[in-house]
DNA sequence: CACCGATCTGAACGGTGTCAACATTATCTT
DNA sequence: AAGATAATGTTGACACCGTTCAGATCGGTG
């Protein structure tokens, strides 16, 4: 039974506020920053009064979390499709950290919104974990790339490794300074890339010995 | 001429107000943290109107930025102990890594406004080119490590890389899916090797051919 | 139909960033 | 030393924010 089709009619009850909020609140993001994201502007956006998100959100920071898992499931999709469009393992594992890093600079907003939800409950989301997570892709590319599927330590290892990088890069990879190399490089996904590989997790080769 | 070192006399003037709302923001952002961090909060604890820190900071945003600037110089300060502690080249460059991450994890309020306010701008604070930064002492660590230092453009690279890889550990490893990881490695710091070493930039050795 | 729970509104509270007008003090000029 | 001027502080106000609560409205169930 829709309703609230009809921009024009509106009812006492909206029908599915809950993601009508949190769309609402992804178009401030976007448009306006993280400081514009406020629950007033968020219920005012979605043509309904202050309170009424109290109903679906005990708090900000609870639609803030809706709103980041948002964010996370579609990073989870974007790895998902970099890792299936590359013609080999070796492949798989660059592109996966460069649309990491691109979905980051396309979202940044979303993306600083989905690292403070993390940050503030010291966690990722449980979304993370699950089948078909970017996390769950780094670990199954790095398998595919060589790595020993028996050794569960050296394989978390390596998925924090790589994750971490991905991350470092992505909220570094906007500043100013680097413009100059990214205009010598050929532009920004060429400097994602060469980062990424100089952090090395991606084109790592298996140590002769212990450990140098 | 010293005045203001006496809490119970109050005077119209504070005397040194910039560095008493720097040093009042610092310790609402360590003991409550950044969601306390109000300018109203500053101005109390430094026991003056709540109008009075504009004379001093345009904005809410200077004072951040003023705080997280501390925050910069200070991480230098650490990473640059780290570096000149190390026996060898290569232990430097371990060490600043992991003295990188502990500053964070110590002070994680204030890292975090450091990097906002970063984020903020697109780019480093000024002070993180300049001599006793810690970018600088990466970079100079790389050198004494084996890196070639007329190739500009390679030493860039690298230094961009590390740094990018240190913040991604940095904002990660306080997440509590890694609390059995940290166990079973003895304790946090070992862990924070452990994940920087398999970032591989610190423990790179050069390819043999072209790049595979 | 009567009722109930879910949903939305309106008004209110304390807190916040910011500004303008005014008060006080420090400093410089003469 | 005296008075002008700039620096620094205060008070009060405004708009906005997160949040709560009492009441209005609606959808469905007996």
């Amino acid at each position: 039974m829709a309703q609230s089709h009809d921009p024009e009619i509106r009812r006492y009850h909206h029908g599915d506020l809950s993601r009508a909020l949190v769309q609402a609140g992804r178009r401030i993001l976007e448009s306006e920053g993280p400081q514009a994201l406020s629950l007033r502007a968020v219920a005012r956006e979605a043509g309904v009064s202050p309170a009424a998100p109290y109903h679906h959100f005990k708090d900000k920071c609870d639609l803030l979390t809706a709103i980041a898992k948002e964010g996370w499931m579609e990073l989870g999709v974007a790895v998902a499709k970099a890792r299936s469009q590359a013609p080999d393992a070796r492949a798989a594992l660059n592109n996966i950290g460069v649309a990491y890093v691109c979905f980051a600079r396309e979202n940044p907003a979303l993306y600083r919104t989905m690292y403070d939800s993390a940050c503030d409950q010291a966690a990722m989301p449980d979304h993370a974990k699950e089948a078909d997570s970017g996390w769950r892709h780094v670990r199954e590319a790095l398998i595919d790339a060589g790595a020993d599927p028996n050794d569960e330590h050296e394989l978390e290892m390596a998925t924090i490794g790589a994750w971490c990088a991905a991350h470092g890069v992505a909220e570094m990879v906007g500043f100013r300074e680097f413009e100059p190399l990214k205009a010598a490089l050929g532009g920004e996904e060429a400097f994602v890339r060469a980062i990424l590989d100089h952090v090395g997790i991606y084109a790592r080769r298996p140590m002769p010995s212990g450990r140098d």
